[in-house]
RNA sequence: GCCGUUGUAGCUCAGGGGUAGAGCACUUCCUUGGUAAGGAAGAGGUCAGGGGUUCAAAUCCCCUCAACGGCUCCA
């Protein structure tokens, strides 16, 4: 007999020999039909296989993130035996589970795969999954394996193969179909009762630009053909809140194709949005001891080339830019540090000074790649809310931690909840291609870990995705659509200081070199004010809001009136239009709504007498007769809450 | 930059080898109203740009540009 734990702490004896597919069916029968996989000591394996004595065992269903994905791997499967069934000779690549999903790469060898061809895949996927084909898992040698695709001509297994260890290589084979994998998969086809292909794009083997483009096919599936149904209610849904049909929809940005790509026009309504983000900054950073500093669009090559950035993205920059002056060259800048530096360089200076911070909503042009650009999120120019920070070794780590401060205070007062902090250190084998001194870097990484902690940031560390320059610590967060996007940010950089020559004369009259922290709480304005777009669904908070209250006239005879109301809330510091359009009210109200305007005031004759306004609150609907200043009262006090406790 | 898809009015979209369509928005007129769409008329397009095939191209073909979905990249 075996005994075996379960998550709720019971402990279980069973026979020799049992899967955890058989003890589900020991616990109940229900259970048994929605064991996908089981987790056992932590390890996710097939349902199937025999447990060893004395396991931990999570049986795992499609509400365990890893059910989820082992049923997508194994869709992946399914997708791929019906690709093989339909387009004979396809080769296949990889085909793993992603977050919402799976998808396959395969190379058709030049025969077009559209989305013509999705209903034909659908169709056969399911049927082969009617057939309720088991997952059979099969331990092959290496030479077995690599004779099976030399047979079948994959050239593809064949290289993943290669990587592999001779003992370590199983196939898995579900109805006519066998696959490479180290598993696990569910115990059958049969679990799959809803897929549905959602695009197909190209992705290079290997994901090296140099390697051949693949056709990767992407596609979901669900154990319930309700739940298909509500996934793609939800996708609907989320593209809704896509920044760059809102950022239209509410006059806050354009593109013009004249103008040039990634090149937005910020319309008054965004200028505005963007502008009171900017002030709300300004104001916080002013407290944190920062002091702005401005610096020109253009700096001479020569800039560039002693901060290196001259040769490292040169060529693929904006071109310099020539004048009547034979051999003088001027660069767009490209980002503002070199100039931060300079400043620093504007006069000598001494450990009492530091740290010093220059901040500096600084406009830069960067010669993105066309196919990179994204509405806001990517663009070819585009202001970063900059600051660099030149302080003593010891400092850096209490200055990383008033960075991760404001980055927090921002997001807390704009009610970004959903974000993780992304540590990037140096790749642990392959020194070599950073720069500065090994104890700095310890330094600076362990400061950058322990800071993280200490304000209890949800951390990521990935190696190798430091910068050549110095350990960085990013905010990362999700667009609608779920890609992943780089807000606020925080770099060391050991280079610059050493390029620009920095130094400054320390208590033992002797010349030091100081670290330099780049940061930028939002990121870039553009980047965040189309994350901020997407998070809030266009629904500005109040104290943002471009727009934040409409004067509605019951019919034109009180737009003076109107007008009068707005001038007095204007007074107040409230943003506030009047609608004098000849329609009536309810045309206005339902204009304003769908502006997403917070309030609107409906006036007419009773309130015109009254000297008050009969005030609307979006989504909520009438709240009543208020006096123009009480109303306003209302509204400052509403601003002052939000902004109050933070 | 690479693979794929798309490009028709300000917006959302229909049409499709034989004189360009709708709804909303816009302008004018009527209406002067009370909490999510009042009525009528009008104006608006080299069908992304360029080239080709054809008696005839918005429609078919090629190139370019841009947007979209990914890949690669992101100082």
């Amino acid at each position: 007999m075996l005994n075996i734990s379960l998550p709720d702490g019971s402990v279980r004896s069973v026979e020799e020999g049992t899967s955890a597919m058989q003890l589900a069916a020991q616990i109940s029968e229900g259970l048994a039909r929605n064991v996908l996989a089981a987790e056992v000591n932590g390890v996710v394996v097939d349902a199937s296989r025999p447990l060893p004595d004395n396991a931990t065992v999570k049986l795992l269903t499609w509400n365990d993130e890893n059910g989820k994905s082992t049923l997508w791997h194994s869709s992946a499967h399914l997708m791929a035996e019906a690709l093989e069934a339909l387009y004979p000779g396809v080769k296949l690549a990889i085909g793993p589970p992603i977050e919402n999903g799976f998808y396959y790469d395969v190379d058709f060898e030049g025969k077009p795969f559209t989305q013509e061809d999705f209903s034909k895949v659908e169709k056969l996927m399911l049927e082969l999954a009617r057939q309720k084909n088991e997952f059979v898992r099969k331990e092959v040698s290496k030479a077995d394996a690599i004779a099976y695709f030399t047979e079948k001509g994959d050239q593809y297994k064949l290289e993943l193969i290669e990587g592999l260890q001779d003992g370590e290589i199983t196939f898995y084979t579900q109805g006519n179909f066998t696959d490479l994998c180290r598993g696990p998969h569910i115990p059958n086809t049969g679990f799959i009762k809803a897929a549905k292909l959602m695009n197909v794009a190209g992705a290079y083997w290997r994901g090296d630009e140099k390697n051949k483009m693949l056709t990767r096919v992407y596609a979901i599936t669900f154990p319930k053909a309700a739940e298909l149904e509500e996934y793609l209610v939800q996708v609907e849904e989320a593209k809704k809140r896509d920044h760059r049909k809102l950022g239209k929809e509410l006059g806050l940005f354009h593109f013009s194709q004249r103008v040039g790509s990634g090149l937005p026009l910020w319309l008054p309504k965004g200028t505005d949005l963007r502008t009171r983000l900017q002030n709300f900054l300004t104001v916080a950073q002013k407290k944190a001891g920062y002091q702005p500093v401005i610096t020109p669009h253009i700096g001479s090559k020569e800039l560039y080339e002693t901060s290196g950035h001259w040769a490292k993205y040169g060529a693929d920059s904006f071109q310099p830019i020539h004048t009547p002056q034979e051999g003088e060259m001027y660069m767009l800048k490209p980002m503002n540090c070199p100039h931060h530096c300079e400043i620093f360089n504007a006069e000598p200076r001494s450990y009492k000074d530091l740290p010093l911070r220059f901040s500096e909503f600084g406009t830069v042009y960067r010669y993105e790649q066309t196919g990179e650009l994204h509405g806001l999120t990517r663009v070819r120019g585009f202001t970063q809310d900059d600051a660099h920070i030149f302080c003593t070794p010891d400092q850096v780590k209490e200055e990383i931690g008033k960075v991760i401060d404001l980055v927090l205070y921002i997001f807390k007062t704009l009610n970004f909840q959903d974000f993780l902090a992304q540590v990037s250190l140096r790749d642990p084998i392959n020194r070599e291609k950073y720069i500065g001194s090994e104890e700095n870097w310890e330094k600076a990484e362990l400061a950058i870990q322990e800071v993280a902690n200490e304000k209890g940031l949800r951390t990521v560390v990935e190696y190798g995705e430091a910068a050549f320059y110095g350990p960085k610590l990013d905010f990362m967060v999700r667009d609608a659509i779920g890609r992943k996007w780089q807000l606020g940010t925080v770099q060391l950089d050991y280079n610059l200081p050493e390029r620009f020559q920095l130094e400054y004369t320390g208590s033992d009259n002797q010349k030091h070199r100081p670290v330099m922290i780049h940061r930028a709480p939002f990121g870039s304005m553009e980047r965040f004010v189309a994350i901020l777009i997407e998070h809030c669904a266009g629904q500005f908070p109040l104290w943002l809001s471009p727009e934040q209250v409409r004067i509605l006239p019951v019919s034109e005879k009180y737009n003076e009136y109107a007008k009068k109301v707005a001038n007095t809330l204007e007074i107040s510091d409230i943003r506030a239009l009047v609608d004098d359009t000849n329609e009536k009210v309810g045309k206005k109200i339902r204009e304003a709504e769908l502006a997403k305007v917070t309030y609107m005031l409906v006036v007419g004759e009773t309130e015109m007498l009254a000297n008050s306004v009969s005030a609307r609150k979006k989504g909520e609907g009438d709240l009543g007769v208020f006096s123009v200043e009480d109303f306003a009262t209302m509204v400052n006090d509403e601003v002052a809450n939000m902004l109050k406790e933070i």
